[in-house]
DNA sequence: ATAAAACTTAAAGCCAAGTTTAAGTCAAGA
DNA sequence: TCTTGACTTAAACTTGGCTTTAAGTTTTAT
């Protein structure tokens, strides 16, 4: 199956700029042309796509991908180096993980503490009482957040 | 308790240049000065620092970060509009953890196959076996993955 | 009193990751 | 065949979030 740059840009949702700009930075370095020099995507290409948007997330930019892709390309001599990447990215990701639980526990309390607030109608009253007032699965938060 | 720049600095781990430019921003609209001019930093800041931390890793601007120190120097005639804006961030934070998730096994699948490739010395076979053949904690990831 | 460290400002510079522009070429349907 | 929409390129531009620079002022320690 062949795709054009426009049927790529509608399954992943980016445009049409960014998979040149992609191509250009060497993220696709199997992909072919048409011999009028139109761009030839298979699901290899989204396949990569996938993987990018992928490693993008995990903070890897856009020449490290590049790196990835080229190692991919050059098959099994490049296995150990392929590996070593995921196992980093790993680390990367759990660390991301600790921080949205993180930002998310903080987001929480900020949502009960400002229901309150305006239950109550004024900040005041809150900021005076004791954690120990609070519901029991919030204590804990208010004390990490004040 | 009063803290100069450089002392908020080695706190936070933001550059003096950072929490001068958040100044400027207007992210911390109580903030004083000395006599000299100099800015007075007290724990209202350091504790606006770590609410900016949170915020921004929510994907909230430097401008829309201000507008919540605004509202929260306003008092209680924004609780309203601050107990939205968490609300909006527990939306959004959601999705993070959602797409974190999501990267975790992709990439945990990947740590696996490399594993697995490297063991054969090749990638060929691997990619070649059904998903079956895989253990039953990778073979869903398998199948999302390829 | 004086030197050094830490602070001040405004403005320019930097960076990655695209996006836009302009001028042109290719491909598919009527 | 011709039009239309999709594609091509290189290069300039944009954006947010800082960082750097340069020249000067304040604070602290001796």
């Amino acid at each position: 199956m062949y795709y054009t740059i426009g049927e790529v840009s509608n399954i992943t949702g980016l445009s049409g700029s960014t998979l040149r700009y992609y191509d250009k930075e060497g993220l696709f370095p199997a992909m072919g042309r048409s011999n009028g020099g139109i761009r030839v995507f298979t699901e290899m290409e989204i396949g990569a796509i996938k993987m990018i948007e992928c490693l993008k997330s995990t903070g890897l930019s856009i020449k490290e991908i590049k790196q990835y892709m080229v190692w991919y390309s050059e098959g099994d001599a490049t296995l150990q180096e392929r590996r070593n990447l995921f196992y980093e990215r790993l680390e990367v990701v759990k660390e991301q993980m600790k921080a949205v639980e993180k930002t998310m526990a903080m987001i929480k309390f900020k949502c009960w503490y400002y229901d309150r607030a305006l239950a109550i109608g004024s900040e005041e009253e809150l900021k005076q009482q004791s954690t120990e007032e609070f519901p029991p699965e919030i204590q804990e938060l208010a004390r990490t957040f004040q």
